[in-house]
DNA sequence: ACCTGAACACCGTTCAAGT
DNA sequence: ACCTGAACACCGTTCAAGT
């Protein structure tokens, strides 16, 4: 999987001495590092090890190049940039080959598929916050969301508050799926373990009287299952009252400016 | 406002030659740093110059000490700890006097104080991901948004999908409200900053056969007050939904099992 | 015993020196 | 001209040496 193998070139680490001249590969240079590799390289990286193992160096050992090279080849001014083709490049996964309809369908299948990229790329939601969504995946992300919701005949601030509650849920309950999952973002922790910290913690800091309702709802541990149970349920809750908020809109245009 | 003055003892920086007995301070000792001035220093810091600006180090020189005697005065282990500690200590302002009544009014004012704090704090959703909440404000906030639909007789699980609902909603929301507030985590980019990149964006990758809806929708340029409206907006939806599922659930236990 | 300065093993990035 | 090794200015954290 990893490419930094032998012949990588004289890449060498500190106090290692060349090696004998018959032993070294006769390709000098492997064929030059590809922006697409480099961001391929870095996800599977952040999707494994968490974003803090995503460093320009150990991308550079991983592909077997020199740290400097990245920035080169992936055409990149600093490292933030290479967080920005990493978000966007998630972005393309969210993307479906055909929307359902109705707008309700359209909706929920896409806020389905986000789901999905987001568990994948528990990192994700980390890097948006610091990175609005201006590359192409991304734009093409939110004009499968208006595509969703075109047949709707309401107005301009009506259509982007649909398509941001949605997409902005979506994120929020990724942002702590992760860890409630199992799948925490930097050391993967098991379900047991996780589960285990939380009795832990449950006995010592909640079970006193100040947390009587807490108390009351016994121990948590959702399961995988749980948690797209509880996701299902809001997101089904928010599609409801958009919908009943469409079918108002509706009956008022219908019977002139009755409040 | 910052601690590191003078008579914080002979702290010197490289190179830098002892001062003359004399105009040294004769205190030897500043009062030993508290957990809590650490932790509001880092919130501050964060705030003011982003994440990335909160270093052991210059957390240290800030509150004029050296940067192993955070870890001692903070009583942490490594800095993540730290951040569980400015999580929390978020938390706490997320807190109300007390909760209007019913369920609707409560669940809508934790939702509101929670989105009031994080735009004072936009970098805690970053950290919220890769920690779990288990601080006591934490659990506080948790208890909170338990306390305000306690009144309601429903199921365990549908309990906790409505709490994770709403403030994930929030959490999702504060995600991006951030940048898009001109309030962006790192360099603080001004609206009009923010409209003019927006602008180039849309004139450069938007506007092409690509993206019909994108484009139909027209330049966007929304205000703080138009991200507090699609804010609103998304959570009426949310609650909507829930007040409506709580009304079907009532007659079908009214009526028996019918449906 | 408690505290901390110097050291270590990393970072991202600059820039001059290579080709 | 393009590429990159060495250097720089930072990190968080260890640990031995101080008090």
């Amino acid at each position: 999987m990893t490419r930094a193998d032998a012949n990588a070139g004289p890449r060498r680490t500190k106090n290692e001495r060349p090696r004998p001249l018959w032993t070294r590969s006769p390709t000098p240079r492997r064929a030059p590092l590809s922006r697409e590799a480099i961001v391929t390289c870095a996800i599977s990286l952040a999707d494994s090890q968490g974003l803090d193992a995503v460093s320009i160096r150990t991308l550079a050992t991983e592909l077997g190049a020199r740290p400097m090279s990245i920035y080169t080849y992936a055409q990149i001014e600093r490292k933030k940039e290479l967080f920005d083709l990493m978000v966007d490049a998630v972005c393309g996964e969210m993307l479906l080959d055909q929307l359902p309809r109705p707008w309700r369908d359209a909706l929920r299948a896409t806020a389905l598929r986000c789901r999905d990229a987001l568990i994948r790329h528990p990192w994700w939601t980390e890097l948006v916050g610091r990175n609005v969504l201006t590359g192409p995946n991304g734009t093409r992300y939110r004009e499968q969301t208006l595509a969703a919701i075109a047949g709707l005949k309401i107005d301009r601030t009506r259509k982007l508050a649909i398509i941001l509650a949605v997409e902005r849920y979506v994120v929020g309950q990724a942002t702590y799926a992760i860890d409630e999952h199992g799948a925490s973002r930097t050391p993967a922790r098991t379900h047991e373990q996780w589960r285990q910290a939380a009795d832990e913690h449950r006995t010592v800091q909640i079970e006193t009287a100040e947390f009587p309702h807490l108390t009351a709802l016994g121990p948590l541990h959702p399961t995988p299952d749980d948690q797209e149970r509880y996701f299902t349920l809001g997101l089904d809750w928010l599609l409801d009252g958009i919908s009943t908020d469409l079918k108002r809109q509706r009956s008022t245009t219908r019977n002139g400016q009755r409040h």
